[in-house]
DNA sequence: TCGAAACTGTGATTTAATTAACAATATTTC
DNA sequence: GAAATATTGTTAATTAAATCACAGTTTCGA
């Protein structure tokens, strides 16, 4: 059974904060606290741990350590997964820099370019490599997820490389939609569209 | 009466998959192929279209160049909006080299950070200003959205001053959730949390 | 030990978003 | 010009997500 997806990315953020409350040495968590450090309510974030099947003590509020394990069982994989990063721009570096070492399952372990300067580059520990030999470094690393922060124009191309070469998972930093197979996993955020979408309601508020 | 946040994302995008139709000299589109650009269903096109009360001529499809313009009544403001970007590492000038010249109506104008070295440095033709002259800046461009791309520990911090120097949108690209007032309009984009995601998916595919 | 208070877990309900179904209309074909 | 075809606009049905409502525990205070 797979989790909705709005609950899978709530389950995370919940993480870093019971991750945040061990370090200042928080060892019971109630489900309105949890719910005030998140846009949401308490009902919410029961409901969400009621999914993963965890239980409380009750009245003491959620075991912080128990829950940070419950939720990393549903969200990691067992062995880690490898990622890469397509493009080394200010997006492609922002995105290699803040990540390295932050989570321990998911390890970005290579990035790509076409500028041939940047070849060879470490950026944060991270070695770049050459775009055309994507398909053969993909394949002895076992990369299944990649961030896609190239030009709009080479999108479309790179794209299909990386399908191409196995990935499983696909992150599109681009403007522009990409198709890719089903049994591919698709996400895409377009800050173009977050920006118009911020401008809308400044212009047009709610109620 | 306020749009559903997703229909007014699908418009933004539409809208350029529009413009793109524009610069091929294309005139017309039918709803199906508007929506094979996006991943979505004809339906849904006509669905979101019908929302801004457009209607095309019957069986021709619709008129790109109007359906442009209304787009624009739409999302746009009359004499567009002023944006600033806080926090000059990677993904504020990320933004700032990306956006600058895009969206005529979106303008950003200025960029903040706390790193002397940076003060007065010209990013795509926009100044970085001190984080100390924030209010001052904000108050008189008259700029109402802000791009908070600050390292988390000062995130918190830089929001309530975004908020005191009566900022009225604001996207938070750091990882911590932040509190605003209702008639501030948030929209929080958290990388981790995406990653994490498709993380999940690809270990646990869907049906 | 009894009642009140504080929380959790979950079935039932509501709301929001998407999809299906189809009538209405214009166009083409014969 | 009648039948077949293509496409829109919209009502109705479905699905997904969030919220309400409340029973069931545990704890606390008297």
């Amino acid at each position: 059974m797979t989790l909705p997806e709005r609950t899978v990315e709530r389950l995370s953020e919940y993480r870093r904060s019971l991750l945040q409350c061990l370090e200042e040495g928080k060892t019971h968590i109630f489900s309105h606290e949890l719910a005030n450090l998140h846009h949401n309510t308490a009902v919410q974030v029961r409901r969400d741990i009621m999914f993963i099947g965890y239980t409380s003590m009750q009245r003491k509020g959620y075991d912080v350590r128990e829950l940070v394990d419950v939720i990393g069982e549903i969200l990691d994989s067992e062995m880690g997964l490898n990622v890469a990063v397509i493009g080394i721009g200010n997006l492609g570096r922002a995105f290699t820099t803040y990540f390295v070492g932050k989570r321990s399952k998911l390890n970005i372990i290579a990035t790509f370019d076409v500028d041939t300067t940047k070849i060879d580059r470490v950026i944060s520990g991270v070695k770049c490599y050459p775009l055309n030999r994507l398909k053969e470094v993909v394949e002895t690393h076992q990369i299944s997820i990649a961030i896609l922060t190239v030009p709009a124009d080479s999108a479309s191309e790179v794209a299909a490389q990386l399908v191409e070469a196995g990935i499983k998972g696909l992150m599109n930093f681009t403007t522009i939609p990409l198709n890719v197979p089903n049994e591919v996993f698709l996400d895409e955020y377009d800050m173009i569209t977050s920006l118009e979408k911020v401008a809308y309601f400044v212009k047009s508020p709610r109620e």
